[in-house]
DNA sequence: CACTTTATAGAACGATCGTTCGTTCCTGTC
DNA sequence: GACAGGAACGAACGATCGTTCTATAAAGTG
């Protein structure tokens, strides 16, 4: 619409990136404002408040994270074939969208775990909608054959979710280039235990 | 020795506590000072630096989980009992130690894996010894027999680094009262994975 | 007890924080 | 072309940041 918007999106962009670096609590009006060569106070009128600004970038970083990594995965038939496209695209999404500094989402996490308030309640309840769409993915896979009945689809999106996370510190903490590869074999051995040809135990 | 140390200890102990609440990142002088009814430049004599102080909690920390997570571990003899030991030790050290806001390490990790400086080397540091403690223990499980010869020791520590840190998300920041059990189910059925007993294919 | 070293306090520094206020500028409408 | 509304600015606010100084109080040593 007007030109509003239009400036108020540039500015969650650089702040995207920004929190991506120094976290979401580490923003800073005054540095978001010298990036997009705008004055403090003109561009804090876009927000009305600093956590308001904090929770449009979690919100931001949502949206991505549905359009880069859920929506391209769920072109796949439902079936295995999908869980390991969201895998493979969520190992790289930092990559995709625009996160210089790893994964904000996860970062946030960290962060604000014990620190109840309208962001801890953001991320929490992002996180709590992914492992839902994980687990229903998985159960999606046990129902058209390719799991075994017994699998436990919350456990199996747990699993996962922990493979992602020491994905990204390997990766970008300690340097270590075989990460993916690393968690792409965790991944899957946790399908083959799961598959229904290695019913026989 | 003196009296100094005393204090610089007892500094420390707070620094720990608040970190683990507001990070490493977000700790503060005054904040600090306050907590121990200290001055701010008395307390800041005692470290020189803001960063000086940070660096003295992250070593506090490693050198926490040395005492509380691996020392005790490393009673049991080698093979998977020390292992599980250790998970079992890991998965609970922030209850031990003296930490009511969560994993400091893991909050650091995520905070500055991608700002270099000291700070960024110490915890980078602190992580890879750990990486590399879990694959000795799982090089000895192997060479007691308890685990394959083909065992990978450190794709096995980079999984048991994931269900650490799923844990801890899942349990502060969802709230899943069942997180130390599925991250215990997660281990096991690592474990099982690679037991001679299942060598059979 | 005298003396030296160390530990702590207090005040102030410049910088930056988030926020508010009043004004100016731009944009689109009648 | 006058007018209205929203968008951006510049200046200033009180608070807090990390840090530096100087001075006082305490602890350790002969």
């Amino acid at each position: 619409m007007g030109k509003g918007e239009h400036t108020r999106q540039a500015i969650l962009d650089e702040a995207f990136a920004l929190a991506s670096c120094v976290g979401v609590g580490g923003l800073s009006i005054g540095m978001l404002a010298e990036r997009t060569k705008m004055s403090k106070s003109g561009l804090f009128a876009h927000f009305g408040s600093k956590e308001e600004l904090q929770l449009a970038v979690l919100r931001e970083a949502q949206q991505r994270f549905a359009e880069v990594v859920l929506r391209p995965a769920f072109r796949q038939p439902r079936g295995l074939g999908r869980l390991r496209a969201i895998v493979v695209n969520w190992l790289d999404w930092t990559r995709e969208a625009n996160l210089p500094g790893g994964c904000v989402i996860n970062a946030a996490a960290a962060e604000f775990d014990d620190q109840p308030g309208p962001l801890r309640d953001e991320v929490r309840n992002g996180l709590l909608a992914l492992r839902r769409t994980l687990a229903e993915t998985v159960a999606k896979a046990v129902a058209v054959g390719e799991l075994r009945a017994d699998t436990d689809p919350e456990q199996f999106a747990f699993e996962m979710e922990g493979i992602y996370q020491v994905a990204q510190q390997s990766r970008r903490l300690l340097n270590d280039p075989d990460a993916d590869r690393r968690a792409l074999l965790a991944f899957d051995r946790l399908v083959r235990d799961y598959a229904v040809d290695s019913a026989k135990e």
